[in-house]
DNA sequence: TATTGTTATACTCTATAACTATA
DNA sequence: TATAGTTATAGAGTATAACAATA
C-alpha cells in the first residue's frame, strides 16, 4: 500500500464503479458540510434544485424517478421543505390522483444559495481540473447517469 | 418535466455532484444484481478486490481510509470474509497494535470472479462508451476521486 | 499522549409491502 | 386492473464516542 499503488488501490484504480463510488462519497461529505448552514443536505437540495428549475412542475413520481429514490421517500423530503415554506403541493390538473411539486419565491432564492454553494464545494473536489475537463467529465458522465 | 428538460433536470443535469450521485445508484444497483450470486456486494467486493490487488498487506486502518470506511466498519466486513475464508488477518511485524488483512487462495480466486462480473455489469450501464471515452472518464474520475 | 482495532449506540438511507383514492 | 401518493417497518449504511493494547 504504498508508492503508485497507494494513489490507485492496485486494479480497483481502474474500477469505473469504484471511483464512482469514491468520488461520490467525497462528494457528499464535501456538499453536506456547505449546504449544512441552509439546512439543506444533498437529498433535500437534488429536490428543491429540481423542482426549482423546472416547468411544468415535475410530479412525486417524476421527481422519485428523476433522483432515484422510492416514491415514498419523496413524501417524506417533500413534508420537510413543504413545512419550511420553500415548496408546495399542488393538484395535477390532468391526474386527480397526482400532485405536482413547486418551489416558493423563498424557494426559489434558497435553491439559488444552495446551488452557489454546492458549486463552491465542487469546485474545491477537483482543484486541478480545467473547466474543459470539467465540461468532459460532465459530458461523460451524463451518459453514464441517464444511459436508461 | 419533458423534452431536453426531462433528460437533463433543468440545471441539477450540469451539477456534477449530483451526476456522481445518480451515476453511484444505477452503478450499486447493477453490481450488487451481479455480484449477488456470489455471495458479495459492492462493500465486502471492493474490500476484497483492494487486498487481494495489494502487496504489501494494507492494515485495516489503510482499508478504511481508502474505501472511505470508518474503522469501526471495516471490522464487520473483515469479520464476515475471514468466516468464509476468503481473507484473514496477520499481525503487523512493524506494529503489534496493527493488522494486516490478505486475501486467501479462495480469496483471489473469488476476487478475480466479482471482477469480471464488475466489470460486465458496468458495460450495461454504459453501453454507448466507446473504450478511448471510457478511459478518459476513468482518467478524469480518478482526479475527483483522489484529490486529497 | 496518540493511535489501532474494537464495541456500542444512534442516526440516516434504502427496500418492501400494503393501503386509499383515483384512473 | 393498474397507478399516485402515503404509511409502516425492517434492513443496510454511516457517524460518533469510548475502551484496551500498544506506540
Amino acid at each position: 500500500m504504498e508508492g503508485t499503488s497507494a494513489a490507485e488501490g492496485g486494479r480497483l484504480g481502474d474500477d469505473l464503479s469504484f471511483l464512482i463510488a469514491r468520488a461520490n462519497a467525497l462528494s457528499i461529505s464535501a456538499a453536506n458540510a456547505v449546504l449544512k448552514p441552509l439546512d439543506l443536505n444533498v437529498r433535500s437540495y437534488a429536490l428543491l434544485a429540481l423542482v426549482a428549475g423546472e416547468d411544468p412542475a415535475p410530479t412525486q413520481r417524476e421527481i422519485a424517478a428523476f433522483l432515484r429514490l422510492d416514491p415514498s421517500q419523496v413524501v417524506g423530503l417533500v413534508d420537510a421543505l413543504e413545512g419550511r415554506g420553500l415548496i408546495e403541493r399542488l393538484p395535477d390538473p390532468r391526474d386527480r390522483r397526482a400532485r405536482t411539486v413547486t418551489a416558493t419565491a423563498a424557494g426559489r432564492t434558497l435553491a439559488g444559495e444552495a446551488r452557489a454553494a454546492a458549486l463552491e464545494a465542487e469546485r474545491t473536489l477537483h482543484p486541478t481540473l480545467t473547466p474543459s475537463e470539467r465540461e468532459t467529465l460532465i459530458a461523460l458522465l451524463r451518459r453514464v447517469a441517464f444511459a436508461d
